[in-house]
DNA sequence: TGACGTTTTTTTATCGCTAAAGATTGAGGG
DNA sequence: CCCTCAATCTTTAGCGATAAAAAAACGTCA
């Protein structure tokens, strides 16, 4: 079913169809509605490749990002996802595994099927590759705090200030030897994570002992890690683990070797996620306004793709505020709070 | 940039770079190649919509999901990415969240795209819908064990075998009061789930007390429906979840109220993740082939796309099996397997 | 009545590509 | 030398929509 046949049927020309479909005020409310009654009857809806090759658009926004496999990126793709659908724009989504050729292979595609915007997540792109985009002038926003163009808008959550809170809530509670897990694959939060710890440590009056070691961003690299840490004796009191799923592998390697959380050693996550107020002991975390984060890049998004830009053409960025969830793994078992809201 | 242009800088119409691109074989070697080192310095590829206008079809298939948030379905999506992406297939990908009018727009858009063919993951499509498909003939694998039409090629993991050995373990270790947490919003696993647990009942030669509760499919349904069950006194001695997320709910509600497991409890989850191994007691569930699930799909589908179904035209299930991995939960502490592989 | 402006509709070029049909080329055979 | 045939290339008609330009319809007023 098509234009040509609708319109025969409809006893008018094809343009009074596409018209009824595009700029309806523009024809007679009779002609109108009985276009629209046949195009009801016939369950017709225009062909979408004809529809965009016209419109060099595809009323399609790229969703680039990682992966799939964390609370984060899935409250992420979540928040995209429910603003893109009220606004009328399809999400076309592409996961980079974090390797920028893959993520540059994607840019590609989505640039060929004209998606008239793109989110990317903890972009990995280099110069190169971004200068094209530059080129196209294709509206975008970043989530992450890597400007890789001066003119791109950005997205994040403020991650060095709760790193930073989280740092101090583990100095008052009276831990001097803090040691932070942090994974290469993700450099650009880690850089960020630090920032804070170490605004922290400078804000203090406590002399504390700091250091860092590489894991995996999974159940297995947090475990890994600490079976590592107790093998060359050299635990810290408190231990700040890149995400919630790492944090659940040190656990478990604490518990193997009888190392007693919060007794023995403090352990708080730099993410949340639904099971980190479930373990024993409850998790204290960084509840990051994940969702809230993508409803808003999209948001910003869409307005720039639409020109309703609420400033004018200059970039600007978002930053959201996380919150420092805590609960028992830090010693701190006098006040804890309601474990899901 | 398009082929117009192309064919005037290589001298050539515009023919021979689209033979080029689609039939290189009926090229001149000296031309393609020259074609070809053109195509390349202007970084030219085909617009995808003026192709797929043409050739009505996309090299997309259709994904549709209940969700992406668990590990579950996780799986799936990368696995159908995987063989997707080896094939030179997009994914396009739909969240229904087990709404079926969601699940029907999405196929009606998915159409209008032209996929190439659908997978639909725990349909909830009915008669209806399912009758416009069937008209098209559009090739379609579904991923889980309800057929809506004669002619659907099915793909699932064998739960009612693995329930029924998870059953069985947990009458083997004693447990005579059994209980199964299901949700509704999941009917079809639940059912087979069902089917599995009473083949074990039916089997053994002792009385085992049954019964179910319904419970959402989260961390917050599985405490909600412990601190119910302990509220009106009704414990069972053994108790299986429908997810690890619920278990996990499950295993606080039951902490919190003072209930050891797994001595008080036995507790069983009909799903597997890296946290259930983690936690403790490490909690026995049935490790789905989740991932080889999606590839298989994919493969099935791309089969049928292409017409180079093995078995010729009949349609085929294909059936995988869990396995149940057993831990801490269910009160077999002797031989606890490696906790990961 | 007819000139004029406004509203509504039709005609037609166009988007970029593919493939069928037609044209060109060169080799081989009578 | 001409004919045939295969290999290769070009011309051109769509694919299904949109929008600009042209045409028609209609009301207003001198």
């Amino acid at each position: 079913m098509n234009i040509k046949r609708i319109a025969e049927l409809a006893g008018v020309s094809v343009a009074t169809v596409s018209r009824v479909v595009n700029h309806p005020e523009r024809v007679r409310d009779e002609t109108r509605e009985h276009v629209l009654s046949v195009m009801q009857q016939y369950n017709f809806t225009p062909n979408w490749f004809a529809r965009s090759l016209n419109l060099e658009s595809s009323n399609t926004i790229a969703l680039l990002i990682p992966g799939i496999e964390t609370d984060f990126f899935q409250q992420i793709i979540s928040g995209v996802e429910t603003v893109a659908g009220n606004k009328e724009y399809a999400v076309l989504f592409g996961q980079t595994n974090n390797y920028p050729t893959r993520e540059a292979e994607f840019v590609d595609m989505m640039i060929n099927r004209k998606v008239d915007g793109i989110i990317q997540v903890n972009s990995r792109l280099n110069g190169e590759e971004t200068l094209l985009m530059q080129n196209l002038e294709l509206p975008r926003v970043h989530i992450g705090k890597n400007r890789v163009c001066t003119s791109d808008t950005l997205c994040y959550v403020d991650i060095e200030e709760g790193a930073r809170r989280m740092t101090r809530h583990l100095i008052e509670l009276g831990h001097k030897i803090i040691m932070a897990l942090f994974d290469e694959a993700n450099s650009n939060t880690s850089e960020q994570a630090f920032a804070g710890i170490n605004r922290a440590l400078r804000d203090t009056g406590h002399t504390i002992i700091f250091s860092s070691a590489q894991a995996e961003n999974s159940v297995r690299g947090g475990y890994l890690a600490v079976q590592r840490l107790i093998q060359s004796k050299s635990m810290p009191e408190a231990l700040i683990a890149a995400s919630d799923l790492q944090a659940i592998g040190a656990m478990k390697a604490a518990r193997d070797a009888h190392i007693n959380i919060p007794d023995d050693l403090a352990l708080a996550s730099l993410t949340d996620s639904a099971v980190c107020s479930v373990l024993s002991p409850a998790l204290t975390a960084l509840e990051l306004p994940s969702k809230r984060l993508g409803m808003a890049a999209a948001r910003m998004l869409i307005d720039q793709i639409e020109g309703t830009l609420p400033y004018v053409d200059m970039p600007h960025d978002l930053i959201l505020q996380p919150k420092l969830k805590i609960r028992e793994s830090c010693g701190n078992t006098q006040d804890i709070y309601e474990w899901f809201d």
